[in-house]
DNA sequence: CTTCGACAACGAGGACGCGCATACGCCCCA
DNA sequence: TGGGGCGTATGCGCGTCCTCGTTGTCGAAG
């Protein structure tokens, strides 16, 4: 699940940024109205986390310009204003949430987690499991036929994209883009190094994670 | 108190919702199991009165699930199937308690507010248990394994959310905001340095409270 | 069937950064 | 004013993960 915070006050910023990626989001940092449109309409991100004062383009008017381009990612701002006046008109301009400064990063989390939910449509589930893998994200506990599998954090990243994907082939891009933060090809081979490290750990007879050459990986559960 | 019931047979819905509605419960009606769990994860209710057979998810794989989530609503089935085997497979699902149709609805109601009433007291108990190590929240003490340890008040404040958590990763963030009032990262490594004084007291082998590298901490019961 | 090129797998090495430990100092309360 | 509690500062060790070079494997064309 990836993330855009629009935040200027250095402060906030990383303390939003720090605990979603805490809790498993691909966060991405803008700290002005204009680098975070910039950002908004060149990824495909789940969610958006935004000021409501920005420099060189307000928040309201970031997401007027994001919803006429198309866009239909949910939104939430934030705001040290919190007159019923200054909720309406947020939500006039196309946000989907508000929260009033200061708050508690856990009702940031929630209300994220709650936007993410109804815009996908899908149950927030809280394991994933294909074949006789399983991988609880509460616990950050993988399971491989009842073992238990000791899993480093981008390990842990990169199995449950396959596992979300079961079945279908993702590609070295979509798992660099999901995985890690790039929007571009960092020229390495990262990829198959930590699929290999991934392969030692969870699929050690190789016949879950499928190589399909010059596109990707596929994983088949077993 | 809020109560959810997911049942997809109209009749018995309406007829349940209303008589628990005259006996002054806030009442939430669910027609499937996918849309009862989002409703349950969703809201904090007292409890949830679920059929077995539902469309779409079964209540069975409707409590599993919300278990998994973290949630402790007591629930209570309802079902048609009343083997000795069904109210087992109900109950290891994480159920609280089974009826079967067809019922009087004095009786699920009484069953409802037992299970109300048992699960607030729990909530309401004095001290909380993860394997070996006991807090009591009224004495302030602070035993592991059967040997009682002294704690300074914020490392039995962390030791306590760790306990609440049990089995599941918190991260950094989520302790600050809880044993610390912050709501922006002080930047500092209290957490790291609280966490090295809790363990020196309560984890001398170091097997109890795990690190997960880059997120925060587990407390595994041992 | 052979050959060659491209891509993937793998191991080793190393840098960076996180978490741990320890020492220190401030502040509150007796 | 002394001591305990607790936040701060800092160096170190080690885990994690990236890079690089080599080896292995696949596939297409001759």
């Amino acid at each position: 699940m990836r993330v855009l915070v629009v935040e200027d006050d250095p402060k906030i910023a990383s303390f939003v940024t720090k605990g979603l990626k805490q809790s498993g989001f691909a966060v991405d940092q803008a700290a002005d109205g204009e680098q975070g449109l910039a950002y908004a309409v060149g990824t495909a991100y789940d969610a958006v986390v935004a000021d409501i004062m920005l420099p060189k383009l307000a928040g309201l008017q970031l997401v007027q310009r994001l919803r006429t381009s198309g866009s239909q990612v949910p939104v939430l701002f934030l705001s040290a204003k919190a007159t019923v006046e200054d909720r309406v008109r947020g939500l006039q301009a196309g946000g989907d949430d508000y929260l009033t400064k200061p708050f508690a990063f856990s009702e940031l989390l929630a209300r994220v987690q709650a936007l993410i939910r109804r815009s996908t449509q899908a149950v927030e589930t809280s394991s994933v499991t294909a074949g006789d893998v399983t991988l609880n994200l509460l616990t950050r506990a993988v399971t491989r036929a009842g073992e238990v599998v000791e899993l480093q954090p981008r390990e842990f990243s990169l199995l449950e994209y396959l596992l979300r994907h079961a079945g279908r082939t993702v590609t070295k891009t979509m798992i660099l883009e999901h995985v890690w933060d790039y929007s571009f090809d960092p020229q390495t081979n990262v990829v198959d190094v930590l699929v290999h490290r991934l392969r030692a750990k969870v699929d050690p007879d190789r016949r879950r994670l499928q190589t399909i050459r010059g596109v990707g990986y596929v994983f088949r559960p077993v």
